[in-house]
DNA sequence: TTGAGCGTAAAGTATATACTGTACATACAT
DNA sequence: ATGTATGTACAGTATATACTTTACGCTCAA
């Protein structure tokens, strides 16, 4: 027979677990799994830093699979391990700064998508340019001047992209937008 | 035997190629996935509307897949259909508005995302507070009144992010950062 | 009214992704 | 030194996603 206090216990317990599966689908945004953002949620509330057995039973998924979800949660940065000595096991807790955390994992993931574009952009443009060089036939050359034009607008593109990206990873953000 | 003119053009289409797959490759961080991100590419480079047959043909692909793609493309604002007289066949052309169009993919995601979050966490802090209000065990408590301080800085963290949001949705941020 | 051309729904298939179980290498305690 | 506990590589399996094929309903021309 429960007590009243497990009662409220196993309540408390519910509304956790919904309110972690809901901004564990979201996190997908981020480039969390669903799974792994359960994962970075349960660390979330726990109280103390928690083992890959501790996550493996409380997700009811294999311990292996606590290990490659905890890598990724730590290579973005949102998840960090600590020590306490006498402790073999490792031991991870979430990093509650959201702020920082996931600032830097929208900076890393835009940054390199835009690193990567504008240097197929620039690629391009310097073949556009050789071939519009060799080029005689007039309606190449007037396809060539179009592409040509469009790559322009690409690489002012991922300009400005890269401006918006240096604001949130210069911080500058928080100086326009306060943090509560 | 192809003309000089003919090897030009065929370079050409490679490098337009090799540009393309590079940017839709990337462009899963907007949620649209790689196959979508050559169909969209596809059509920015093509001088005329097309068909989904046209696509069928560039991209060597069953015409229902173009279907589909141009579908999510179109919700997503990427795409516009658009009518010329006397054509049975829907035409399709690419929206070259960059600032607009990946802003807006950008702002429709996140500000989902938010939105589902909020109510998950109000939820969450309107039943934590009941909670409190039935606890008497005293470490019951103090785990409550912790859980209630993780969800109020979501939310605050929520309300920040929403301004954030507001800013893109707003077009402000084209004032602060002014495209090229 | 009929027939051909067009877009898409539905079902089936292939490919990619996520997850698990086992087995091993490493580190620590005795 | 030896045994035990711990994290992870690897291979296999299940699940989800992307893609194709077939069939159908709708629209417009004749």
């Amino acid at each position: 027979m429960e007590t009243e206090q497990q009662h409220i216990q196993n309540r408390l317990d519910e509304a956790k677990n919904q309110f972690i599966s809901t901004i564990a689908q979201n996190m997908g945004l981020y480039g969390v799994s669903d799974t792994n953002g359960r994962l970075y949620g349960t660390m979330l509330f726990a109280d103390r830093p928690m083992t890959l057995d501790d996550m493996s039973e409380a997700l009811g998924m294999s311990k292996m699979s606590m290990s490659t979800g905890i890598r990724a949660l730590m290579d973005a940065g949102m998840v960090e391990r600590v020590w306490e000595k006498g402790v073999r096991k490792d031991l991870y807790q979430s990093n509650d700064d959201w702020y920082q955390s996931f600032t830097s994992v929208f900076v890393n993931r835009w940054r390199e998508a835009s690193d990567n574009n504008q240097k197929a952009a620039r690629r391009a443009k310097e073949d556009f340019e050789v071939f519009l060089e060799e080029a005689e036939d007039p309606y190449l050359i007037d396809v060539l001047q179009h592409d040509l034009e469009k790559i322009n607008y690409a690489l002012n593109y991922y300009e400005w992209l890269d401006e918006v990206i240096r604001i949130f990873e210069s911080g500058e953000i928080f100086a326009m937008i306060p943090p509560k």
